[in-house]
RNA sequence: GCCGUUGUAGCUUAGUGGUAAAGCACCAUAUUGGUAAUAUGGAGAGCGUGAGUUCAAUCCUCACCAACGGCUCCA
């Protein structure tokens, strides 16, 4: 109750901003203001633009209305005297008769001098309950009106609301502190990629350290499918459009695909996605139920010409690189091969301590024409997927309306370091695309039978992986993926050339080791060395050389430890994909 | 794509209608240092790009590009 009691004031604080908007704007056309996690906002129609600087007098102007405000009064109201409240506003007006054609009751809420269509749940004396110290207005944004791009964009405004000052100040702090784990700022920082404006924005180029971590994370993917019987496969990036033409894929996201032409006029496209390229290698021999299921994996680029106001970081981009697999099976392998991809999901992501969040997408059956196929198949395939969660045992987050539009998915969601959600890992069932190009194996009774394709991707793409796993670690990566696990700092100049044997030795054992041997002094390099986040620090001195022992430097702690030993101790760490 | 904010050396930032300042990083010299950064010196940007206003623009105007926060979208 005490959370309804924080969403009531924020709810309060919404018609607060609308009222002091209207004061200081008499022209707005005011629209609808909810309350939400961190606050609340209000989406307005201004008459001319207002931007970030406007708030602080907004903002000044409901701190003043604040002490005014005694309590809500509410009033129910006909059709006809809510239009005539607010005839000059088309938004409220649409609203009314929305809440009309349902039949539900028109109630206006009033506080202060405001009034506003609401249905209920403010504060019960706004002046006593909320401090003024306890929200601010925080951001301008556009917003569309009810959501939907093709209606007119309106200008929202957020505010965040607490408690107490000191919720505010904690919550303001806590978000400054996550800005620090942006992995746009850590992965400049450690060196991991880049993005030039002469290539463009979405494509980013990865040096050598964040090569090493994506072919690194990409072995470990291919480890565990190995075991469970996939095989790699290889295709062009680039198609002719028959191939989307027969998958669905060209009538659905044409304005979405690079489209290249050739000099004797053919169409051809960037493959946005992989199945209907791995499709064809299924097809290309006419295929026994004895060999099923075929699971073939690749990871490769995809491309796709995402909005350009879409893209962020590597979260979002127009290069993807996607750890894909596609299993074509039976109908009665279906359980068994979504239960093996689980498990590599599982297994993968504990390497990292993630907690994933399961979501099941599924159809909206309001928007039935954005899908492929009969009911009969989206029936199926949704019951599959929900036995396999109900299997699993896990709780899942209803994802109406996010299936493919070939069919449902189970989504694996994980979070950025500011709380948005992330798709990453996914199974999907697909029915349509094996009727489209005809799949099909030969069962025990000689019948040629329709095949069905499961999609499965565990990182969902490297890049997006990356983004949220930098974020999750701050950069701390584990032993086996940092791109360099140990370095050396040499005490003064003649411990270079111990240090320098060591160095060669864990070359040797397959160590990615650096020796910071420059001219800096030994605080600087040790420090050079931490920044850069290297889970081991090597320090050599005559301290060292007498002992024969290596002091080592973890993230946590200080060790001494010989050389054979730390080795040993590496190794172990290494094949077992320590956390640390 | 739409709304808002931003764009000064590799990075972080200062600054002004009269052609730019600092720290870190970099280079050189000295220093051989035992753990949050040795000292001195040097080089490095014409202020996102283009056009316009002006005697004069990095600072004003417009367009474009890019980044960030939202909205929409995400096979």
């Amino acid at each position: 109750m005490e959370n309804q009691n924080l969403q009531n004031k924020r709810h309060t604080l919404a018609h607060l901003l609308a009222s002091a908007v209207l004061e200081i704007y008499p022209d707005t056309k005011n629209t609808i203001g909810p309350a939400i996690d961190d606050g609340f906002y209000y989406d307005f129609e201004f008459s001319s633009p207002i931007g970030d600087k406007d708030l602080a007098q907004i903002e000044n102007k409901m701190r003043k209305m604040l002490p005014k405000w005694l309590e809500f009064s509410h009033e129910e109201k006909t059709k006809e005297g809510s239009s005539e409240y607010f005839k000059t506003n088309p938004y409220k007006l649409e609203l009314i008769n929305e809440i009309a054609e349902k039949g539900e009751k028109i109630t206006f809420y009033t506080c202060g001098d405001f009034t506003d269509l609401c249905r209920g749940g403010h504060s019960e004396n706004p002046s006593k309950e909320i401090n003024t110290d306890s929200f601010k207005l925080d951001r301008v944004a556009g917003a569309y009106w009810r959501g939907d791009e093709k209606n007119k964009m309106l200008t929202r405004i957020y505010g965040l609301a607490f408690n107490t000052r000191e919720e505010l100040d904690a919550y303001i702090n806590q978000r400054e502190e996550a800005r620090k784990r942006d992995h746009k700022k850590i992965g400049r920082e450690l060196g991991l990629f880049t993005f030039s404006e002469l290539v463009g924005s979405g494509l980013p180029l990865w040096t050598p350290k964040g090569t090493i971590m994506r072919e690194l994370l990409n072995d470990y993917v291919w480890e565990l499918r190995k075991s469970r019987g996939y095989q790699k496969v290889c295709i062009p990036h680039i198609t002719k459009k028959d191939l989307y033409e027969t998958s669905g894929h060209w009538a659905k996201y044409a304005d979405d695909l690079f489209k290249i032409e050739t000099r004797e006029g053919h169409l051809y496209a960037m493959k946005p996605m992989n199945c209907p390229h791995h499709t064809q290698i299924f097809a290309c021999e006419p295929r026994s139920y004895r060999d099923m299921p075929q699971r073939y994996a690749e990871t490769t680029m995809v491309y796709r010409d995402e909005q350009s106001g879409e893209l962020s970081g590597l979260s979002r981009v127009l290069s993807i690189t996607q750890d894909d697999a596609h299993v074509f099976c039976r109908e009665n392998q279906i359980e068994t091969e979504s239960l093996a991809i689980w498990d590599i999901i599982e297994k993968f992501y504990s390497a990292f301590g993630f907690e994933l969040q399961v979501r099941f997408s599924t159809h909206d059956p309001m928007q039935r024409e954005k899908y492929l196929g009969t009911d009969e198949m989206w029936t199926k395939a949704e019951n599959a997927l929900e036995n396999l969660m109900k299997t699993k045992g896990v709780t899942w987050l209803d994802g109406t309306g996010e299936a493919a539009f070939y069919g449902p998915k189970i989504d694996f969601i994980a979070h950025d370091s500011l709380g948005r959600v992330l798709q990453v890992a996914t199974i999907q069932l697909d029915f349509n695309q094996p009727k489209n190009f005809g799949l099909v194996c030969t069962n025990e009774r000689g019948e040629k039978e329709q095949v069905v394709m499961i999609h499965a991707a565990i990182m969902g793409s490297i890049e997006r992986f990356m983004s949220t796993m930098i974020e999750h670690t701050a950069g701390n990566f584990p032993t086996w993926l940092a791109p360099v696990q140990v370095s050396i700092v040499p005490v003064r100049e003649n411990h270079n050339d111990k240090a320098k044997e060591i160095y060669e030795a864990l070359k040797r054992e397959d160590v990615r080791v650096e020796l910071e041997d420059d001219n800096n002094s030994l605080g600087k390099r040790i420090n050079h060395a931490k920044a850069q986040k290297v889970p081991y620090v090597i320090v050599l001195g005559d301290k060292e050389l007498e002992s024969g022992n290596l002091t080592v430097e973890s993230r946590t702690d200080k060790q001494e430890i010989n050389l054979e030993d730390f080795i040993l101790k590496l190794k172990e760490e290494i094949k077992n994909k320590s956390l640390n």
